[in-house]
DNA sequence: AAAATTATTTAGGTTTGACTAAATTACATT
DNA sequence: AATGTAATTTAGTCAAACCTAAATAATTTT
């Protein structure tokens, strides 16, 4: 029988998901900072991952992790809950987009299929949360998302923000406050070699806005 | 520091408060069955809970348990969370009150206060559950409720649903489709001394009710 | 290529909350 | 009062998922 796919199992799959994304294998390291969790222990639960009865992870010594099939069918399975709570406690319970990470993180491991199903219809099947990132599908397939980092654009270059990668409150409050949001439509005035600043005007705002690059990379936008 | 409250504690005190309600001390194995745990089990948490640094219940060998102070007030943190998540889950998702229980029961250990706060206020503080239990207030107190087993009436007496005590999703189904649900207003029609069986007329419903003790002391009526 | 640094793994240990089997206590009946 | 039964507790295990410290492997620097 398939083992049980416990509460952590379920984040370090999500984890390993995202790791995956960019790039290759998700290495020990990464993972363990992350899940704020000793190395050591990444490296039983790796195994163990292995392991299980439908291997939910291809694991080598030294080289990191990737999901096989099953391991991606079930990470997409907590994402798309994570994403659909998120989206439901911002339309139904009035949050606020910088507040709703922590209660979907819990709530994510906890809720039936049957919860999820009602959820999305009475969301109206939504595509992507209040982050703008994409909602998996039911039958669990990750949106196709062509977006990039509004840090690859440059001067007199227009785009559409699209998602914001990024958990801090704080910082997607302040985005919020100067219209950084999904759907924003936004033109770069200038470009600074030196510092990667980047100054952009938003549509609606009044004044131009200089944004660094610790913001700018979490700032996807679509050309 | 107080130990944490993890997610079994929670489970073991809520039960404690539920046999406490009905009479004075929980047993072993009272809690044993409710929890679906071997009773030498339960005899290791008690002891735990009883040693806890705000100590959590009282217990003597051999002479069940009872909630101190805390664990009352933590028990009812938890049957506020359950409640009001039946009723936000019948209200917001369009869950029957047969369906509501299980989730419930996955959720109450897991969403924060402020969760609690935004579903009591988007619900306009309900002071009942779908199933007519009383909700404790937002400062845990167990609202009074002075109604009575339906099983206790006789002949010709009158009187409005407040409750049904039952978890089973089939007597429920059952009992909403022939009208018993809270706030229905029924008659007694006859009582038969030598099994139990009340005969009972809903107001609003075409024919009479047949209902034996297993029913009957599960619904609650306030005359 | 050797040395130094960083990343990862191994080994052994802890905590939580369950379990079974055996022992004990309490209760009921004769 | 003695015995049998039911309830409860003790004692010893187990699994999950974490930890620390020490060992090893990989990578980078000199």
């Amino acid at each position: 029988m398939p083992e049980a796919i416990t509460q952590s199992i379920q984040d370090y799959l999500k984890h390993i998901y995202e790791l995956n994304e960019n790039g290759g294998s998700a290495s020990t390291n990464d993972l363990a900072a992350r899940l704020n969790i000793a190395p050591a222990s990444v490296t039983g639960m790796l195994q163990k991952l292995a392991n299980a009865k439908p291997a939910l992870v291809i694991y080598k010594k030294h080289q990191g992790v990737k999901l096989t099939k099953s391991g991606e069918k079930a990470a997409l399975e907590v994402i798309r809950h994570h994403r659909l709570l998120e989206t439901f406690l911002v339309n139904t319970l009035g949050y606020t987009w910088d507040e709703v990470h922590c209660e979907a993180d819990k709530l994510e491991h906890v809720i039936s299929e049957d919860f999820e199903a009602r959820m999305a219809e009475a969301l109206g099947h939504p595509t992507r949360d209040p982050h703008g990132e994409p909602i998996p599908t039911a039958d669990l397939t990750m949106p196709a998302d062509s977006s990039c980092p509004l840090a690859s654009l440059r001067t007199d270059e227009t785009a559409t923000v699209r998602k914001v990668v990024d958990d801090d409150p704080a910082l997607l409050r302040h985005l919020r406050e100067i219209g950084v949001i999904p759907d924003a439509k936004i033109t770069v005035k200038n470009y600074s070699a030196f510092d990667g600043n980047l100054t952009i005007k938003v549509e609606g705002q009044r004044s131009n806005i200089v944004l660094g690059s610790a913001i700018t990379n979490h700032v996807y936008v679509e050309k």
